[in-house]
DNA sequence: TGCTCAGCCGAACGAACGTTCGTTTGGCTG
DNA sequence: CAGCCAAACGAACGTTCGTTCGGCTGAGCA
């Protein structure tokens, strides 16, 4: 057997939209606890946008500032200094991942199905955020150690919803029995390259042409006879659907 | 047919070791050439290596000056500025990438085994040098525009090892005639993925492993009947000789 | 020996930026 | 309406860092 134990992860359903409380929690002067969220998210807004646009080291607290239509000063009332501002942006950035996946999911019973459609929700959050993701690439280093870790716990969390259908279609015997790391990464690396490598796809194709072609590459050689029928019935239904 | 036509490059055999002359030319007050190549290698070295352990923008001229044992004032007399050590530095990783390929090529002629063979050396590179594969993702970003075209340029000239070597062994029946472009990219993703994910896999395996893991996988259903008798005669010969 | 100048040095400059803090605002309470 | 206070503001501070520039050095030459 070639696959390595994947980890599963059982804190999914106990993270909230601004997770990794406790240890590296942000600083606040601020009372209200409503009026803190509120204005953590307003920040976090204009955060992933200059730090998109310009990336984290060249943005200055003025740019987010002026993005947030807030001054500098209350900026340091809802966060302790201009790292919290990375910290916050990527945590939304990995947690939309992680959201939007399950909601694409969401009625599907079909494991085929489920996979492609994750692949697919996966893509299209990348490509709609192509600068996002991007930032995530280019800045989760700029973060101090721990924090560091709290992110990449995130992308692993990520992943594992992508393991997850990998296994129930191994198991409804649709794929072969394939090394599933490998297999879940090369996946995971395919959504991200729409993102990394977009001035390459994007000039030649949309997501759902990149995603159409990419799954039949990536599938030969992993649909089972069973599979390859299952697909080809998917691939029907789809067409007269839309 | 799906592939999509990939671009040939031909100015490959006429660059030099720094390339991209002319234009984005980098400033020097010193007359003696021979001198400022040596005193360009000495900072480009420097420069990889601080970058790659801080990042560009935390990264000072003074850690540069400290990493290559010379003043500050002599750097500007070698570069423009600070923008023109990350351009050198970049340059310097991606021509090592073109560089490394082609030699591990060198004397091979089954198509097969160049394909493998290519996949193993620019994984092997990119693993030798993880800081600084990642160093490119990070930091392209942060160059002007035309010298990030220069950058991209260099990695589709790398690409375009990758593709031959598809290419080849679709013409010589051990490939499915399968989509060129999409297959290029996701080789050229899991040879990055070694360095960008090394987080992940370099706790349970070596690049060799990795590489042998990721082929399998990436090959089933990409080989002909042919290419795959050809594959079990290299794996033999590959396991006789080490 | 003394002159010259390419190459090198690093103190000094000044702009930019993260962070602080004294002040202002506006709404609630009694 | 007076008194109070949480929230917001933004000028000012002190530091950092890219860049400059005036002077030093030593090899080559007369």
């Amino acid at each position: 057997m070639l696959s390595s134990p994947a980890p599963i992860d059982k804190e999914n359903a106990l993270t909230r939209s601004i997770p990794a409380a406790g240890k590296s929690a942000i600083k606040t002067t601020v009372e209200d606890s409503a009026l803190v969220e509120r204005r953590r998210a307003q920040l976090t807004r204009a955060a992933i946008a200059c730090f998109s646009e310009r990336g984290y080291h060249p943005t200055t607290i003025r740019d987010v500032a002026e993005r947030a239509d807030v001054s500098i000063g209350l900026i340091y009332q809802y966060v302790g200094d201009k790292e919290d501002l990375l910290f916050m942006a990527l945590q939304e950035v990995l947690d939309t991942y992680k959201r939007q996946i399950p909601l694409a999911l969401d009625g599907i019973a079909d494991p085929l199905q489920r996979f492609c459609v994750a692949v697919q929700a996966y893509s299209r959050v990348n490509g709609s955020t192509v600068d996002a993701t991007v930032l995530a690439y280019r800045e989760t280093k700029s973060l101090r150690k721990d924090r560091r870790n709290t992110i990449m716990q995130m992308e692993r969390d990520t992943n594992e919803l992508i393991a997850v259908c990998v296994r129930d279609c191994i198991d409804a015997g649709l794929f072969e029995a394939i090394d599933v790391d490998m297999f879940v990464y090369q996946i995971v690396m395919f959504c991200h390259a729409w993102a990394l490598k977009a001035w390459h796809f994007a000039k030649t194709m949309d997501v759902d042409t990149y995603v159409e072609r990419g799954l039949s590459l990536m599938l030969r050689g992993v649909l089972t006879r069973n599979g390859t029928k299952r697909m080809a019935r998917l691939e029907a239904a789809g067409r007269r659907s839309g």
